[in-house]
DNA sequence: GTCTATACTGAGATAGAC
DNA sequence: GTCTATCTCAGTATAGAC
């Protein structure tokens, strides 16, 4: 239907694709150079050399082309983390888990001023790009999936296994914020604190079992669970994508 | 020098108040029916019966006026807690802790999606509206000064009464993004969260005593320390504002 | 110092021609 | 799919009234 006739039009669909990734491209050259609200979209589609109507053909808006390298940058995280787990199932939780937090500041390492559009509409939950409201659902269900391909076979109770790859993915909200405010050299301050936090997180899973504690884990679980902060279960297909990479 | 001549102005600076306020609630009005984004600076000069110009030598920004609006409430926060706990003066840190919470919501009860805007900035350390920024210090030292009141002289042990306030700025900070996506009627769900959450503060207070979990705080407040996200002492401007109401 | 009136600039976004 | 022309609106500028 869509390709009738493959001889009048050279390059059917593939030349759309190759617009899409000049603009992408050239857009995230401009905001690495000028930052994000001095390029302008005149400016990104000037250098990429299409008229700017050809831009917003692609991209309703330019936050959407920072979305779209968010995406990009979600799938690098569940491709690396897929492949650094299978090299060494056997590992400890806690290095599992710090492949995941260590991977995904790699790649945003040179991008940390972008990640600011990330938290623009987090106040606004009928926003489509709000970090937190059901426009990014999708997005969000498969950060957090690949936390679940850290944690695995884990052995853990039923409820922590349930809550733990939302939790998380919370943690790591929280420390991409950490990132984009540190200013120490390479952000080895936001290692270190990874690395911390991991450790207290492992440590407090295991402090978990005891006696003196279990009251305040039966409420803390209650708590969430009226307050509606424990995690639905994602949609379809991400379940299929998940068992992709099992 | 300023006022040399009271007989021929009339209204020496209060006239210019009264201006100031005038756009201000038109503005506030106008949001409240129209929303944010729709509401244009021209529309908000025009049913304040100024000029375009009139709004902006007030406020050198739409997101300005919304600034001046948490300001105000900032300033009743700290009205209500401190008379609430004149009058209470016995009661216990959760009680304390609960009007804190309690009457913050019940300032923004109607005003929930002006809230977007305080977080809009939070990605950008630079901006002068970053919520976590140098720039709005200032206001964040004075609503964490408020928490501090709501503790008073309650006995803790000092590292945990350095972290308090901070820490329970923070816990606010996040109870107010709930209770912007909280659906439920008059977000009874939010005030049950709160009730929740401060109830297991006070027993995570009073938990941390035992031996069991020494090393584990420990742990956490030198990885804070670490990560300099402990608190600095706040501007001295501050301190005498909060000697003001002992 | 407070405000009006008006015009201008720049940029995000859209409509409709091709 | 792509382009040109156009719209809207935040924000700036200016010149002057009081």
């Amino acid at each position: 239907m869509t390709n009738l006739n493959m001889f009048t039009s050279a390059t059917p669909n593939k030349r759309s694709a190759e617009t899409r990734s000049l603009i992408l491209h050239t857009a995230l050259a401009t905001f690495r150079q000028h930052g994000l609200d001095s390029s302008t979209m005149r400016q990104i589609s000037k250098e990429a050399g299409v008229a700017l109507g050809a831009a917003y053909y692609y991209f309703p808006s330019k936050e959407a082309i920072v979305q779209a390298f968010y995406d990009s940058v979600q799938e690098d995280h569940h491709q690396r983390v897929s492949s650094a787990l299978s090299e060494s199932l056997t590992a400890e939780l806690e290095a599992r888990l710090r492949i995941a937090f260590h991977s995904k500041l790699d790649i945003l390492q040179g991008d940390r001023h972008l990640l600011g559009s990330l938290f623009r509409y987090t106040g606004e939950p009928e926003h489509p790009l709000s970090a937190l409201g059901p426009g990014t659902r999708p997005n969000r269900d498969r950060s957090i999936a690949v936390f679940a391909l850290a944690i695995g076979d884990e052995k853990l109770p039923d409820d922590i296994r349930a809550l733990l790859p939302t939790a998380l993915w919370a943690l790591h909200m929280g420390i991409l914020l950490y990132f984009i405010y540190d200013t120490s050299p390479n952000q080895e301050r936001t290692r270190k604190l990874v690395d911390g936090v991991l450790s207290l997180v492992v440590r407090l899973l295991a402090l978990v079992k005891f006696p003196l504690l279990k009251p305040f884990r039966g409420s803390l679980f209650s708590l969430l669970r009226n307050a509606g902060l424990f995690p639905e279960p994602p949609s379809p297909s991400l379940v299929a994508l998940q068992e992709h990479q099992p």
